[in-house]
RNA sequence: GCGGGUAUAGUUUAGUGGCAGAAUGUAUCCUUCCCAAGGAUGAGAUGCGGGUCCGAUUCCCGCUACCCGCACCA
């Protein structure tokens, strides 16, 4: 069996309806896929996998659904304003950044003659003149010395947009970049419900917005993305042992999607690499077909988010401990969970080229928990009306006890197969003359292409 | 964002400065007692915008999207 390309998978998610470029019909937008029929019921499958797993089922963890929308000063209080709008230049030679303009403003200071003699023009924060500076006055990284850094970068991945329909500073909003932030400006009402005991947690699944530079790689690199996220609250002792205990929980759920465990690595992110809120990190990496990439982050927040927070709104956000002791702000242990990243990674593994009858079958091998069709039901042959009838009833009776059942009586038994094959349909379901006398059907299985008789009692169960 | 490549039907693809062809899928009908059988009929494509030309899907330019490197990825 040859390597599975991304492209194949994308043709595949395409032809059957699992996603569609964004905007298709006048030329995409890059970065945006539209998810179908059976591409948004996946997504759903496995979300709702999730939400059970990590709130229904649990008494420590509560759900929350926060705005996109934010009061400007989350953002800015978050550091994702302030860590993200200022311009750099890289050093070609050491990849270090530097704020531009404050290496701009020491390098006149200190070389003031040559300024003075150099045609500049006046000085100003534009990304042109910090170049024109740099350029003109020949300016070297400060830690390697070479004359190598690039032109003003800007690294705004936010997205920008106004609240209101006047433009100006004060109605500046972004789309969040990070569902965290909502649950953490919650976080004081949460408790005020629920007087939940430490260590808890808080969960919401929702969409999130960053800017790529360039988005890659199908689904995996999104403009517009879905994500999973908790922020659980521990006491500053307490974190590692959560934060084990959560990085664990990462594996056991990607092991529940049907993923081998041999192509999943959990692997420690150093502190260079580490986002700015974060003291600990490890990613959980998958073995796609494009490389080990990152599909899960868990990051111990400290208590940056609750303190800055705290600090910026003047609003009291300490935990307190319902035996009297000191108040304290919370820790957070975050574990994040990509949706779109889990839907290509069950994708990916579940995409089987094998051979039936010595032709090449394409078969997503979709654990049926997740399955987005669970059966399909056929009348064996069409032009009988005797089979037809009887197959609708059977396939009325199922559809109302499972939903997700499809209904398919085109061409002929083989080509259903096929076709249901390539959806991950785990049984399909053929009503045929022998059911007509002992009201048995045959169910043909999608992995071993096996076909057992059952009854329709069974297949209820 | 930089460099390179690609763009023809839902999918996979052929081809051409002068009517765009196939396979597969798909629709309707016939046929079919179990793994893409067969027959008939039908719908369906040159990414977008400009230029050259009598005429552009083909040549040129721009844009967009996707792919491959690099960089980026809170």
């Amino acid at each position: 069996m040859s390597e599975v390309t991304l492209e194949d998978i994308a043709s595949l998610a395409k032809r059957r309806g699992f996603l569609y470029q964004g905007s298709e019909i006048y030329g995409g937008l890059a970065g945006t896929y539209d998810w179908g029929p059976l591409g948004v019921q996946l997504k759903r499958n496995i979300t709702n996998l999730w939400w059970k797993t990590f709130v229904e089922d649990r008494d420590d963890v509560f759900g929350l659904d926060t705005a996109i929308l934010m009061n400007q000063k989350v953002w800015q209080t978050s550091g994702h304003v302030s860590g993200f709008n200022d311009p750099l230049f890289e050093c070609g030679n050491c990849r270090n950044r530097f704020r531009a303009d404050h290496l701009v403003e020491t390098w006149v200071e200190k070389h003031a003659k040559e300024v003075k003699a150099a045609d500049l023009p006046k000085y100003e924060q534009s990304p042109a003149t910090l170049n024109v500076y740099k350029n003109t006055l020949n300016m070297t990284c400060p830690t390697c010395g070479k004359q190598e850094l690039s032109d003003v970068k800007q690294f705004n991945m936010m997205f920008k947009t106004h609240v209101g329909a006047v433009e100006d500073e004060t109605s500046v909003s972004y789309l969040r970049p990070e569902t965290a932030q909502g649950m953490f400006v919650n976080f004081k009402n949460v408790v005020d419900s629920f007087y939940p005991d430490l260590p808890f947690g808080l969960a919401q699944i929702g969409k999130a917005f960053r800017n790529e530079i360039a988005p890659r790689d199908f689904i995996f690199r999104l403009r517009e993305l879905e994500q999973m996220e908790i922020e659980f609250f521990v006491h500053p002792e307490n974190w590692r042992e959560s934060f084990d205990i959560w990085l664990e929980r990462q594996r056991q759920f990607l092991m529940n999607l049907g993923l081998p465990e041999s192509k999943i690595h959990q692997v420690e992110i150093g502190p260079e690499d580490r986002a700015h809120y974060s003291k600990h990190s490890v990613d959980t990496e998958f073995d796609f077909p494009f490389g080990q990439k990152e599909l899960y982050g868990c990051a111990y927040r400290t208590d940056y988010d609750l303190s800055k927070h705290q600090e910026a709104s003047g609003k009291n956000l300490e935990y307190r401990p319902k035996d009297g002791s000191a108040p304290f702000i919370p820790h957070v242990i975050e574990p994040t969970f990509g949706v779109d990243r889990t839907v290509l990674a069950v994708i990916a593994t579940a995409y089987t080229v094998d051979t039936v009858n010595g032709e090449d079958r394409i078969v997503l091998k979709l654990p049926e928990h997740i399955a987005p069709v669970k059966m399909c039901i056929s009348p064996l042959l069409k032009n009988k009306p005797e089979l037809v009838a009887t197959a609708r009833e059977i396939y009325a009776t199922l559809k109302k006890k499972h939903g997700a059942v499809m209904w398919d009586d085109n061409g002929n038994i083989g080509k259903r197969y096929r076709r249901q094959d390539e959806i991950g349909t785990p049984k399909c379901v053929v009503i045929d003359f022998q059911t007509l006398e002992d009201g048995t059907v045959t169910v043909r299985d999608r992995d071993t292409t096996e076909q057992h008789r059952a009854t329709i009692d069974e297949l209820l169960g």
